[in-house]
DNA sequence: AAAAATAATTGGAGTTTCAAAGTATTTTCA
DNA sequence: TGAAAATACTTTGAAACTCCAATTATTTTT
């Protein structure tokens, strides 16, 4: 497969390009969380908050993880995720068990609710996904990639 | 100025940018407002909350605000901005004085700290965007630019 | 064994949030 | 004009979330 592409600026566009990007992503920065805790938070999961989904979102589909390893995943203190987790188990989103192993370990995993409710955040990001990249091209594809990699990349200094 | 680009994509790699741009996405999500604080909350910034930089951002260094409109800005209730506004003014970045006009509307504005703190805040989306843009060439941006409107059309369609 | 280390929970204090009630002021209109 | 309604903001009370430090239970080290 191959493709072309060609693309024309005038001085006009170059220079409403960086002020454009620069709006844009001040939108999207400050806005992102709460809109997309708007957009999980609806019919049966109505009850859940910004903080469940991600607790649930850490825990994740693949078996049980220890108190710990979650905490850690989502920086906060395991006093902090023991109440988090608290919640979560009385609104049957998540188990939490003992390991026979190692009895100093509680391990807590996803109820068949916990993963509807994965599987339905997980939309959220799939939709949004699907509807920039029908948007694009291969190319204008690769270039995004390049972008947001250059993003990452600012973060990971940051971090 | 005109500029005129080739990209050629193999079928690998066009399997492979889709996937790689939902794990990018995702990964900025979750981290971006995390990392803007502790990118923020830096030196003389310590005693900063993420809260305030977005009190302070709502104000804005354009002259005096009332409160619900700063509120609405926010999308918080009057109640909770006022409590926000109180520990600002005891940081001593905000300034708050009755209105002369309609003595029932309180003013919030920027004090020279507060000022500072806008524009050491400023200053990190002005860094992230420089360091994007370098990285591109003009015909990039602009595809750049396309995947971010989409991005924030979906969330128009989303609130 | 006793001491140290590890994993998690509990308790106390501080923030942030909202909804609802309260206060002060201005506007409406009868 | 002056009572009622509307507006702008603050306060209060309750819930959620956070951390740090203390505690409990268990395992590892020495």
């Amino acid at each position: 497969m191959l493709q072309m592409k060609m693309i024309y600026l005038t001085e006009e566009n170059i220079v409403n390009i960086n002020s454009a990007l620069n709006e844009l992503l001040v939108v999207l920065f400050r806005d992102i969380n709460e809109i997309e805790e708007k957009a999980v938070r609806t019919g049966q999961y109505k009850n859940m908050t910004a903080n469940d989904m991600h607790v649930i979102e850490a825990i994740g589909i693949n078996g049980a993880k220890n108190m710990s390893a979650v905490a850690k995943a989502l920086n906060v203190t395991t006093g902090t995720l023991t109440i988090a987790i608290n919640s979560l188990v009385k609104k049957n989103y998540v188990e939490r068990v003992r390991s026979e192993e190692d009895r100093r370990v509680v391990l807590v995993s996803l109820t068949p609710k916990g993963r509807k409710a994965f599987y339905h955040h997980k939309k959220f990001h799939d939709d949004m996904i699907d509807q920039i990249v029908e948007q694009l091209d291969e190319p204008e594809k690769a270039v995004l990639e390049k972008a947001l990699t250059t993003l990452a990349e600012f973060f990971k200094n940051k971090k």
